[in-house]
DNA sequence: TTTACATCTTCAAATTTTTGCAGATATTAG
DNA sequence: CTAATATCTGCAAAAATTTGAAGATGTAAA
């Protein structure tokens, strides 16, 4: 079996596992540095159960670590690099909103949001 | 709706969008430029059906884009840093691959394989 | 021009799997 | 016991992959 292939595999299954919504953002809560669940929980308004399950998908694909500090785990990025490079892709999204300025406006603001030196 | 949320979402579908293994080879194949349809099915040992689904899919979400020259159909990429972009994604597979030292190996290779100064 | 063949796309449809998600139930710590 | 997480269960919805056949277009030979 050719290299290729088997990388270009295991290159689409990391990209599924990112091809959600809530995990993109759960990473980039995650870029500054540690979190805990229950904040996550919060700051994505989403019910507890499903940060977990999206952080033990992230776990088990060793995008994200866990730490245990009493009843709180607090989750960081196996790579802080990967939050970086997550941004790195908002370059390609911009051919698919051609007729829409405003969403191109969310773009360049998210752009500066999830920037490693942002002031926020 | 804040803008991450719906940024968040364009990202989670180019990431769909890429999750197909036969879809990351064939922009990989695009690297170096220009290749008709008929080439990639060769190339991928695909049918011309599949592939040119495959296409389809990321000509709709401006990927790439086609030139036509007589019957045949050449294809290249909108930005061709797309490519480049995909191979930085290798960096964050390498943790799931502890337990395999032939599939670390296989990386090294189509990490080389897959770069612009590629004397392939 | 008619026939044939090559390239590429699209349709139809079966298949198969996923996949996201919520609520209940565990587990662990204080 | 209560609070913080994790896992389980099962459903619902959605969907993506795949194949083969048929259509469209282009070229070139007879």
């Amino acid at each position: 079996m050719p290299s290729r292939i088997i990388v270009a595999r295991e290159l689409a299954e990391i990209y599924k596992v990112l091809s959600h919504p809530d995990r993109i953002r759960l990473i980039e809560e995650l870029r500054a540095g540690e979190v805990d669940v229950n904040t996550l929980h919060e700051r994505l308004d989403l019910p507890a159960s499903r940060v977990s399950q999206h952080l033990a998908l992230l776990r088990i694909h060793r995008l994200v670590e866990e730490r245990r500090e009493g009843r709180h785990v607090f989750y960081h990025l196996t790579q802080p690099a990967l939050a970086d490079w997550i941004v790195g892709g908002l370059t390609f999204i911009e051919g698919r909103m051609v007729d829409q300025s405003d969403h191109r406006r969310d773009v360049v603001e998210v752009r500066k949001l999830w920037s490693t030196d942002a002031s926020a």
